[in-house]
DNA sequence: TTGCACAATGGCAACGTTAACATTTGGGCG
DNA sequence: CGCCCAAATGTTAACGTTGCCATTGTGCAA
């Protein structure tokens, strides 16, 4: 074999067509002013040599990369593989590809993300928020980089979008009302959790708007575990009957706290979670939660960078509602 | 404001220092071979102009990106999001990027996602596979295109990397057998799942290995609905005293089956399942299951990758092991 | 004073691509 | 037969960066 050319470029491919660079240009993008037998002639060269187009000189060129980069705090989180399912939807969609960057938290500020990305080919970028960043008041997206942030928060610079928690929270509250129970119970989450708190604001506003002073709410840390202790306390209140907890795996804990404590769910007590993110983990008896559509989100972000492509587009503010979807763990008191 | 120029590169901000084009690159790389002062006046002209580096310029000059790129038939799937925690971790110690792109499965071949790959400015790249790609045998990567198969198969040309569900089933089976079980039914799943096939080898040669002839298996689809009709079928099995199922979600459904036809687990049956993808949803009863370190995989990866950097490495194929977490299913009969 | 080593900086070219403009060729029409 | 238009192809330059080599300046030993 002979020893491997670095790569193979145009200038190679012209030589071996006997025609000019450009015209291999031209046929890369197929354009209708070559004839197609110089076409064919091109093309079964760049075939011979291997030619693959180089990205950097066509960006250098083009001054575009076609690509959107992601940055994220937390790679593991509820949801995010749904939202990278929709990035990549979208970007293929477009034509563009999806540049992923985790961003050390420390410290937690968009700016940290936004460094880290520029020095990357990318055209915009979307940050995914889990917490508040310190910055979030006064950070300004880079010249000539659109940035999407993925928040319930608006912000006077960036496009944002995200799962619309607090109309999640309210639809909960007002099934569960519907149902005929007097009050809602909740569990909540850590008091650094944006969306957690947005549910949790949803919650206590849903119920006043209904004339319900909120109860005392339980706080829970994610884990079934604390579900499963906030279920043992709530046990012993008798005015609880409905228990809304911030999301699924502390509903299955719970239901087991309940339980332990000889209630029965639904007859004595009926549970709701959020997230959807367990599927029908127990199949005689499926929880009733939201189920979001993160894939949705992530699509709303990359289709705003992607699909502004030329032309610079406004900032916008998205909020998507989540799904009911009734299981078997609520109990109608009517 | 001034109408925003395109973007500002070296010369710019060489212009602005009162200095050549070239001491900007140098200071952009902190060469020693500038003076102090220089590059603090450098420093202070790409400031006050927010100059950031040129990737394309930069790429088309080095002819490197610094990037791998990821290349998914299917985002959502078990354990990815905690390999992309692993490409993402793996990536920036090496300075990379990941660059992610979604393959259309149809066909479900290597050749479309190397294809894909090859226009995107990557150095290297990685395919997760969940089945068997029709090419598998005849596929051959790019030239100058390191690539790495995220895969138990091995390659004659690609790296590979992935969990070891061979030894998973055997440490499984090992594990029971030593508990004075006489023999391990198994849920298994669908036949395309590659690495649930390799489960289900290790299983059935395990037992060989111990001389055991294995029982009839119980073909489930991941859902815990199919493991809930495979606890009933198998509770009428009285040689039944352990079950293997293929993932979590078959082993709590398999547990609430056997349950609703009046089997106790673990008194009467033991339980064990594979991945730990739930957590300890159930908290008062925690399932015995094997973690594998899908991290770990995904930095293999991109190690092997960016890590060669220079220097071509050659073809080497990894397999991780699972550890088998102990949980409150499993009754011991010795 | 000269010569020399070394530190600091500048000039030039090239990486691969393509937009803009220039040139050649063939054919239709007066 | 000459003119002009359109189709097909070629030439040039520029995108931003940096490796290589050339140049200038500075201090020190001979």
């Amino acid at each position: 074999m002979a020893a491997v050319k670095k790569s193979v470029s145009v200038k190679d491919v012209a030589r071996l067509a006997g025609v000019s660079e450009q015209t291999v240009s031209r046929t890369v993008h197929d354009s209708p002013s070559v004839r197609p037998e110089t076409k064919e002639r091109v093309r079964a060269a760049m075939r011979e040599l291997g030619y693959r187009p180089n990205f950097a000189g066509r960006s250098l060129r083009r001054g575009k990369f076609k690509t959107v980069g992601v940055a994220m705090f937390n790679i593991t989180g509820t949801g995010n593989l749904d939202r990278m399912e929709g990035f990549a939807a979208a970007a293929d969609k477009h034509g563009y590809a999806i540049t992923l960057t985790k961003v050390d938290g420390h410290p937690y500020t968009l700016e940290s993300a936004s460094s880290r990305m520029s020095a990357l080919p990318v055209d915009g970028m979307v940050v995914i928020m889990n917490r508040m960043p310190a910055d979030f008041g006064t950070f300004e997206p880079l010249p000539g980089m659109q940035t999407v942030l993925v928040t319930m928060l608006e912000h006077p610079l960036c496009s944002t979008v995200d799962n619309d928690q607090f109309d999640c929270s309210r639809q909960v509250v007002e099934y569960l009302l519907g149902r005929g129970h007097k009050t809602v119970h909740f569990i909540s989450c850590p008091e650094r959790s944006l969306s957690g708190m947005r549910r949790e604001e949803g919650w206590r506003e849903t119920l006043r708007a209904h004339g319900i002073e909120p109860p005392r709410l339980v706080r829970g840390d994610w884990t079934a575990q604390s579900g499963y202790a906030a279920g043992q306390a709530l046990a012993e209140d008798p005015t609880c009957t409905a228990i809304y907890a911030s999301n699924d795996a502390m509903a299955y804990g719970c239901i087991r706290g309940l339980e332990s404590c000889g209630k029965r769910v639904p007859e004595d007590v009926s549970v709701v979670g959020v997230d959807d993110s367990l599927g029908d983990i127990v199949p005689d008896r499926r929880l009733t939660t939201v189920r979001f559509d993160n894939k949705r989100v992530g699509m709303w972000a990359v289709d705003k960078i992607a699909g502004a492509d030329g032309g610079a587009s406004g900032v916008e503010h998205m909020l998507i509602p989540g799904v009911l979807v009734e299981g078997d763990t609520v109990r109608d008191l009517c």
